[in-house]
DNA sequence: AACCATTACAACCGCACAACT
DNA sequence: GAGTTGTGCGGTTGTAATGGT
């Protein structure tokens, strides 16, 4: 019954990367859950996945965010709230995994924003209820209002695109925390299923 | 040089959904 | 339609690296 777990946890050794590697060079993405099976690799396929994803992938992008880069994932996430896949989707070269570190590492930070203590304990059925609604605003916060998303619908909502909403959080020339208004994320997507960056870059200017 | 605190990043966990059987 | 499997997401935790005393 008590069956501990024949997976490994903790940090890749670059043997285990070379492992994955070669597995997917072979298989391809996808069907994590073979891949101890097929390679005697002592992971589980989660941490399989999230290894390639996130640092294994030829397409990520390492080293340090630039100015523009900081600047985009500011206002995407302005824009579009805790939904990390989104704004790294904006984001050439980023993962959602390394947008997040970044935000909670540095950007948050930056802009002042306090995650509330309290909630450490009940975050966990409300994702992204990161805002106070208390009257105790920061400067950062007058410039970066984030959006509460309490009324949101559930991210995969929108995901699928088959109910494309998130809230709309300004009022005239600034965001109003308090009455935000649904807005159909496709009208913001070009043709190419990208956020207008000129609407991202000014949209809120 | 050694210790402690802080920072930055990698990885894990739990949940939810879609696809498949 | 129900159960199972695979995948994706966001929050949280763990750990290596770095800085300060």
């Amino acid at each position: 019954m008590e069956e501990k777990s024949e997976y490994k946890k903790g940090l890749w050794s670059a043997e285990e990367d070379g492992i994955l590697m070669e597995y997917v060079r072979k298989h391809g993405k996808g069907k994590w859950n073979r891949i101890p099976k097929v390679t005697g690799l002592k992971r589980c396929g989660k941490s399989c996945r999230l290894r390639w994803i996130n640092y294994l992938s030829p397409g990520v992008k390492r080293g340090r965010f630039s100015d523009q880069e900081n600047d985009l994932i500011i206002r995407l996430h302005n824009l579009l709230g805790n939904r990390w896949s989104l704004i790294a989707g904006r984001v050439p070269g980023r993962t959602d995994n390394q947008v997040k570190n970044h935000w909670n590492t540095h950007l948050s930070k930056k802009l002042g924003i306090i995650k509330n203590p309290t909630a450490h304990s009940s975050q966990s059925q409300t994702p992204s209820k990161s805002r106070d609604d208390d009257n105790s605003h920061s400067q950062a916060q007058d410039q970066v209002m984030m959006t509460t998303t309490d009324a949101l619908p559930s991210p995969r909502d929108y995901g699928n695109g088959s109910s494309s909403w998130f809230w709309q959080c300004h009022n005239n020339d600034h965001f109003n925390l308090h009455t935000p208004t649904p807005v159909n994320v496709l009208d913001l997507l070009d043709h190419d299923d990208h956020v207008s960056l000129d609407f991202v870059w000014h949209g809120f200017a």
